[in-house]
DNA sequence: GCAATCACG
DNA sequence: ACGTACGTGATTGCT
């Protein structure tokens, strides 16, 4: 028989301090829990154990703090983050079968010892696991404990026998707890004997072997005449340290081994917790899936008594003409080409279809493109882009679960349909076969009606939805390069990279990796002495921030700065770009429709999102970006979105006027927080004005903008308080957005898309802080890309209904670009700015500038 | 797999 | 006293 027995609070406590914070979309804490549960995870498939008892401290004081009032005085409450996590993990480890264990008036360490001493008693094996070294006293041939850490978000588990504690400390377990009768312990506040501390305690212990012995001999012992002193004086304070830090091994408690057995684990319940807390991986490690999930039917959500029931060989086109007129439910596979298998439900009756069965291509198109067939699916945009390759178009989507959850809680990591009907705890449908239906079904009625109640079915069918037509549109399409032309440029840095390496293995003194900021820092701030600037967590920064400042005074810094431009330009966008250009010529990037907070696209794989354009060199690289013969590149951006979307919502009276009268913004901003007329507003002054208009939408401290701008900290406090007090409207909008951020535990944009915000309520305030800049930031950067995404389903519809062959190609963030026949071109470039415009109708005009040119560095404007 | 860095809006 | 602007993705080095 094997025991394996947990101290709860210190793994719980270790586990919290070593993992970042995570929370639920509710706001509940949970990495302590997911700590704790990878650690105890480990510990079982690393012992084995017949039976497991997991020991907590209560907060009714113990028998020690009854007998010294100093006993743990300083120890500060949990913080609130911590505490809200004990009962969770309570609840989760009791359904998972394992037995808790506690006892008032003891601790969690004294039921260690009990139950190792019962082990010990009847022949068992004992393990004992904690994040503290107290227990290490328990050890016996018998009895061992691992200690257990988080570290770097992993667990750490430390075995200590009587050998490795010999081996660390030099004596025997039952000796440690002498040597802390005498040095006393800080962070439990006891106090052994004072003026002996770590050192003289271990001495004295190796020597005498126990404080018995000591005091027992102490007019005959060799020591010094001192410690001899402060022996004698802290006699008392050395047994009453001895008793307190003495485990006990009677506490009352359930001593029978066998009553630890775990019980069976409540699949249902243990399945539904980790669901809560969104342990999603974890559920696996544990071998419990999502469908093992409880359903437990409520007033609002009966047992739902459909039954699925597969139709075997069904001839399509008269399938087909079943579906007309009516809503089905559709789940999709696809390879780069084609849709390749179908599952269809429609009135509880299930078909499916591949591409191996006769009419299936004739099938999926007439199915697809037939508006009149309302369709549910999950994740559309691939659907879309196959049916666009296959020349025809898909109609009648009237849901995306995939779409719907991002709208509802943008913070998760990702949609797939799985963690979804885990999340939101959906039962499967009763079905003879399963399909993956059974499952999306009910969850699709689920988010349809969260989606409703949330106010967020506008945003989805008017604007998420149509989008992801356009995004298979645009991925589909791509954009063309010159391919020969990026290699070139490519090449042509080599001997300008070549040099500067050598330039700077020389000025270092030897040659070493010059991409390693380990290196580097070693180089710059150790062997040359430069003065350093801000650390990192290992180490000195590198950062350009950093260099900029020495660039001057070291040329070494400079050529440093040169040659990470120029190594980037390379290795991210020369190389990277080449190895993603498709067979036909063209860069095919995937826009992601679900991946951030704040309602954005993102794209990857290549993210053309950010291919360069602020340095000159950099900039040359968009002469390779270019349109198809006969074609030419139609840019338009809009200008001040942002700014402007805060002056509408904010319903700021002078930043209106000032857009109103198509003022400059920051010419404007200038004359008033310096109190000038427009025409003595410097470049200087407008490019500070500038810096407070960004700072302000990014929720803006004063510390940061005067580092940016370089005045004093006064002096951009002083900035900010004017600006807020000229643009009033602004100040009472931040104000407001916070506290109803707080109030509601979310913000939201114009068009309904909503960010959660439990950052608020943190006891952190760095973490709360950013809550509020996120705050007052989200809503203005999400309604510009809400705006964005009204005008791209705009552009592509008119492109469509004009029968124009220009197509949309790119998006990046307030830019659109159209590739367009040469005599479409002007035609072209009147419909995009003319669509960005009227997108939504603001109470300031919204203006976009189109250029038309061969390449992106032409037509950019 | 994470940290540091740097490219973009 | 402390840390310090919002949102992304790719590359490199290192554990």
């Amino acid at each position: 028989m094997r025991l394996l027995v947990l101290d709860g609070n210190s793994i719980l406590n270790r586990a919290f301090y070593g993992i970042k914070l995570l929370t639920t979309k509710d706001g509940q804490y949970t990495n302590a829990i997911y700590g704790f549960m990878t650690t105890f995870r480990r510990l079982l498939d690393e012992s084995s154990p017949d039976a497991v008892a997991v020991a907590f401290d209560l907060k009714a004081p113990t028998f020690r703090h009854k007998a010294y009032d100093g006993y743990k005085a300083n120890r500060k409450g949990m913080p609130n983050e911590l505490a809200q996590q004990m009962q969770p993990l309570k609840d989760l480890l009791s359904t998972l079968g394992f037995q808790i264990v506690t006892c008032e008036g003891y601790e969690a360490d004294d039921i260690l010892g009990t139950l190792a001493k019962k082990c010990t008693d009847q022949g068992y094996e004992c393990i004992i696991a904690t994040g503290d070294r107290d227990s290490l006293q328990l050890v016996s041939p018998t009895v061992s404990v691992r200690i257990a850490a988080t570290k770097f978000g992993k667990p750490e588990v430390t075995l200590y026998d009587e050998a490795k504690i010999k081996e660390v400390y030099g004596v025997t377990p039952k000796q440690l707890i002498d040597i802390k009768a005498i040095q006393g312990d800080t962070s439990d506040c006891i106090p052994g004997v004072p003026g002996i501390g770590e050192k003289g305690a271990k001495d004295l212990i190796s020597r005498f072997e126990s404080l018995d012995n000591i005091y027992n001999n102490l007019d005959t012992i060799d020591v010094k005449p001192g410690i001899r002193k402060k022996l004698t004086e802290g006699k008392e304070s050395a047994y009453m340290s001895l008793m307190l830090g003495t485990i006990n091994t009677e506490a009352p408690i359930d001593t029978e081994i066998e009553h630890y057995i775990p019980k069976d684990c409540d699949k249902a319940e243990a399945a539904g917790l980790m669901a809560k807390l969104e342990f999603f991986s974890l559920m696996e490690k544990w071998g419990l899936s999502g469908s093992d999930i409880a359903y437990v039917p409520t007033e609002e959500t009966p047992t739902d008594n459909r039954e699925l029931t597969f139709v075997e060989g069904k001839e399509l086109l008269e399938l087909y003409g079943e579906l007309k007129e009516k809503t089905v439910d559709f789940l999709a596979q696809t390879d780069s080409e084609e849709i390749t298998e179908i599952e269809i439900c429609s009135e509880e009756k299930v078909y499916c279809a591949d591409r191996f069965n006769g009419d299936f291509a004739v099938f999926t198109e007439k199915f697809l493109s037939d508006s009149s067939i309302k369709k549910r699916t999950h994740n559309i945009k691939p659907v879309f882009a196959a049916a666009e390759k296959c020349g025809y178009g898909c109609e009648g989507i009237v849901f995306d679960s995939e779409l719907a959850a991002y709208l509802l809680n943008p913070n998760a990591s990702d949609y797939n349909m799985d963690r979804l009907v885990s999340e939101y705890c959906v039962s499967p449908l009763k079905a003879d076969k399963n399909t993956g239906l059974e499952s999306f079904i009910p969850l699709a009625d689920k988010l349809s009606a969260e989606i409703d109640a949330k106010e967020q079915t506008s945003l989805l069918h008017d604007i998420e939805l149509p989008l992801a037509k356009v995004l298979a549109s645009m991925e589909n399409t791509g954009f063309a390069v010159d391919k020969q032309g990026i290699y070139k440029y490519g090449e042509s840095m080599n001997d300008d990279i070549e040099r500067l390496r050598n330039s700077i293995y020389e000025q270092a003194g030897y040659e070493f990796n010059i991409n390693s900021p380990k290196q580097l820092g070693t180089v710059l701030f150790e062997k040359l002495m430069l003065p350093k600037g801000k650390k990192t967590k290992s180490g000195y920064s590198t950062s350009a921030e950093v260099l900029e400042e020495l660039k001057n005074d070291y040329p070494i810094v400079n050529d440093v700065l040169e040659y990470r431009t120029l190594t980037k330009l390379k290795s991210t966008y020369c190389d990277g770009l080449l190895k993603v250009i498709g067979a036909d010529g063209r860069i095919h990037s995937s826009f992601n429709q679900t991946e951030t907070r704040t309602g954005r696209i993102s794209s990857t794989e290549p993210n053309l999102q950010n291919i360069p354009v602020r340095t000159q060199r950099g900039r040359e690289l968009r002469k390779f970006f270019t349109a198809k013969d006969g074609c030419v590149l139609v840019d338009a951006d809009y200008s001040q979105i942002e700014l402007r979307v805060l002056a509408h919502i904010a319903n700021d009276k002078h930043m209106i006027e000032a857009f109103e009268n198509n003022f400059d913004i920051h010419t404007s901003t200038a004359a008033k927080v310096f109190n000038l007329p427009d025409e003595m507003v410097t470049p200087a002054l407008r490019s500070r004005a500038k810096a407070v208009n960004f700072g302000i939408v990014y929720g803006i401290g004063a510390f940061s903008l005067s580092k940016d701008i370089g005045v004093s900290r006064k002096e951009a406090d002083q900035y900010i308080k004017d600006y807020l007090r000229l643009y009033s409207g602004i100040d009472n909008y931040m104000n407001h957005t916070v506290e109803q951020a707080k109030n509601d535990g979310y913000v939201t944009t114009m068009f309904g898309r909503r960010r959660y915000l439990p950052e608020l309520a943190a006891s952190n305030r760095n973490i709360r802080a950013f809550g509020e800049r996120v705050a007052r930031n989200m809503p203005i950067q999400g309604t510009a890309a809400d705006i964005i995404k009204i005008a791209m389903i705009r552009v592509y519809d008119r492109l469509r209904k004009e029968n124009m062959e220009s197509k949309l190609i790119l998006q990046v963030h307030d830019e659109l670009i159209v590739e367009a026949p040469e005599n479409e071109a002007e035609k072209a470039a009147q419909l995009l700015s003319e669509e960005m415009q009227n997108a939504v109708k603001l109470s300031v005009p919204l203006t976009a500038d189109a250029g038309t040119g061969k390449t992106w560095y032409e037509a950019k404007t």
